[in-house]
DNA sequence: CCTTTCAGTGAACGTCTGTTCACTCAATAC
DNA sequence: GTATTGAGTGAACAGACGTTCACTGAAAGG
């Protein structure tokens, strides 16, 4: 109320606060409007809000927005992209401490849920708009989830399983947990409440997994 | 041209051609609608179109909609509805059918693919509305999902399995199970082209889920 | 210090939106 | 044969929509 003029439901980008650099207070509206956008289509989609609801959150006038995206669908864009750049840094954390757990899926599950909680209307977002976004959007998620499955099979391979599986049935078991993980995330976006139901299931269902990958072709 | 009039991209519910009841009439337009709806979300979602649009597709005026559904979402719930009840009744088959086949995986699977093959649009709506849709929609969804997990449940237990493992762990399997064919149903829809790669792959990955399931706390 | 750059402004446009209302007129009910 | 019902009509509304355009004024460049 100072000096903000939070008005009936704004998050203002304020880029004002004297001083500032050009950039900065560019680069500050680009997130207000990214953060907008991501909290307007939590209560529908990308597809079904308006440049103009958005202008309006941020803040700004309508015609302010063409200067940082030059459409809803590469402000979608934008969103994946900064989206899988923090799951791929999170990932890469995973993987770099897997190898000291016994069990890997008790060290990683935690992890990725614990991103997923802190990072709620990102994984919202992916999750909405890989089905259900512009074309290019749901093209972009895929291609993302695709080069993150791509990495698991060669990181299976890596544990020694490259001699005793082919290289197809890796790549189908990395796929197998990939989309688990995915419908996994889905329900913890979906439900908060329940996490922790919702991880210990995750668990056994991923060692049922494991054991069908243990056994598989070794009989 | 002859009597039809089609406009520039109307699919018109046609309810005239002379004889017909009053309630055939209404039906007619009803599924005009339901059909015309579907088409329009197609290119986006649910939330993204207008009745407006679904009654200029359908041939009728804006407000003729208001005779058969009382808003949008409410359409979205008769779609589900009529979306689930065929899907259920291929199941039911699929069930009944499946004592016969030696391996279930080979005997349910094409039957799966077939049917998301001749609906594939109502595939295609329940996968977006499933994570994007309004929230009523979204529950309906996973509510009949649910439902249907329940059922395979009962039905792993009644295969013998009942007294191995614990009804907990049966209820994971279906899940297991159920969320990894609504993944491959999603597959199917986004690319009908890659049916055969996708179903082959599938076969393959509930195979590697099933020899989890039966090595499962019987080492 | 003067000039250029450019994030944000504000008016204006034609179009589309959901919803209301009183209406028509053929199929049904009695 | 008359009365009722109800699916579909058509006008009207207030507001939101995307996009255009010429503009302002402070920061950055020279």
């Amino acid at each position: 109320m100072a000096q903000g003029e939070a008005g009936t439901a704004q998050e203002t980008a304020d880029p004002g606060d004297a001083t500032a650099s050009r950039a900065e207070r560019k680069e500050r509206t680009r997130r207000a409007i990214l953060d907008a956008a991501l909290a307007l289509a939590a209560d529908s989609n990308l597809a079904a809000i308006s440049l103009r609801q958005v202008a309006k959150q941020v803040g700004v006038v309508p015609t302010a927005f063409y200067r940082h995206f030059g459409s809803l669908e590469l402000l979608g864009l934008a969103l994946v992209d900064e989206s899988f750049r923090s799951l791929r840094s999170m990932l890469l954390d995973v993987w770099r401490h897997a190898p000291e757990y016994r069990d890997f899926i008790d060290g990683s599950l935690p992890i990725v849920a614990q991103h997923v909680r802190e990072n709620r209307s990102h994984y919202a977002f992916i999750a909405r708009e890989r089905t259900a976004g512009p074309p290019r959007v749901r093209e972009a998620i895929n291609h993302e989830i695709a080069l993150i499955t791509r990495e698991l099979s060669t990181d299976i391979a890596r544990t020694g399983a490259a001699e005793q599986y082919s290289p197809e049935d890796i790549a189908l078991l990395a796929d197998l947990i990939v989309s688990f993980v995915v419908t996994m995330a889905e329900r913890l976006v979906e439900d908060p409440d329940s996490e922790e139901r919702t991880l210990a299931e995750a668990r056994t269902q991923l060692r049922m997994l494991l054991v069908g990958a243990l056994n598989w072709r070794s009989r």
